[in-house]
DNA sequence: GGTGTAAGTTAGTTGACACTTACGTAAGTG
DNA sequence: CACTTACGTAAGTGTCAACTAACTTACACC
C-alpha cells in the first residue's frame, strides 16, 4: 500500500505494466538519477509489484497484477461492505435524527467485522 | 491514494466503517493524543473519505464508500488492462481468482482508458 | 454572565523517505 | 587482463508529514 503512495513508483508501475523494459530505460523517462529509479524498483520487487528478469548484465522488470490484486481485495472489504447497506437510501439525505447509537441504517446486516485476511495470500504490501 | 497509507487513518476508516463516532471516542481508541486524530479526520474529510455530522459540541463521523471506489476505480485501469493483454499467453497461469468472476459491482467499466493517468493522484492531501 | 466540555487550530519538533553522489559488482568485449 | 556497460548499494542531505503542546472557538448548563 505504502508502495503504491508514492507517485514516482505508480508511473513506473504504468511503465512496466504493458510491456516488460530495462532498469536504465525506465530511468530515462524520469529527471531523476538512475539510482534512484533502482530503489524504487527493488521497493515494488519486494512488494512484489513486479518481477524481474536478469538477461546479461540488463535486468528486465515488469508488471505482476497479482500484487495489485491483493490491494484491491483489501479496498474491497471496505466498500463491499458499504454499498451492501446504500439500498436504504434514507440516510442519504436526512440523518439529522439525534439517534446517538442508532444509526437511521438500523439494519446493520451483516455486521461481521471483516476479519484481517492477509493471510489469504502473500500480501507483500508491507 | 496518500491519505491510506498512512495505517493510522486506515485503523480510522475501520472504526467508522461501520458505525458513526465522534471525534473524542475515536481518540480513545488509539495512543495518540486526540488533535493527532483531529488532523487525520481533516485530511479524511478533505478527501472525501468521510462525512461529519455536527450535533452539539460533538461532531460525528462515518466512512463514505463513494471514495473509496474512486480508488478502485483507479486500480481497475491496471489489472484490467494487464488481463485485457494477456493474451501473449506466456503467463497462461493466469486463471481467474475470485475477484476476477465474483466481482459484485463489476457493471461499470472503468470509463477511462489506460493512458496516462499520472498527475490524477495527489489528491490534495496536505 | 461565568464555567466546563468538546472539538479544531497553530507553532514547533522529530522521524521517515526520496533523492544525490560516490563506490562496488557482474557480465560482455578488445 | 584491462576496459566498458549496466546495475545495485552505501552514506549523506533535504524535505515532508505525523505528532505534541499550547491556544482558540463553539456549545451546554449553573
Amino acid at each position: 500500500m505504502q508502495a503504491l503512495a508514492q507517485p514516482r513508483r505508480r508511473e513506473i508501475l504504468e511503465l512496466v505494466r504493458a510491456h516488460e523494459m530495462s532498469a536504465g530505460d525506465i530511468a530515462t523517462h524520469f529527471d531523476v538519477t538512475r539510482p534512484a529509479i533502482s530503489q524504487h524498483l527493488k521497493i515494488l520487487k519486494a512488494c512484489r509489484l513486479v518481477t524481474e528478469r536478469r538477461e546479461g548484465t540488463r535486468r528486465f522488470y515488469r508488471a505482476r497484477p497479482e500484487g495489485l490484486a491483493d490491494l484491491r481485495k483489501f479496498l474491497e472489504l471496505f466498500w463491499d461492505y458499504r454499498l451492501g447497506l446504500l439500498k436504504d437510501a434514507a440516510e442519504t439525505d436526512h440523518r439529522k435524527r439525534t439517534g446517538a447509537g442508532a444509526s437511521p441504517a438500523a439494519g446493520q446486516k451483516a455486521d461481521q467485522k471483516p476479519g484481517r485476511t492477509e493471510g489469504d495470500s502473500d500480501s507483500g504490501v508491507s
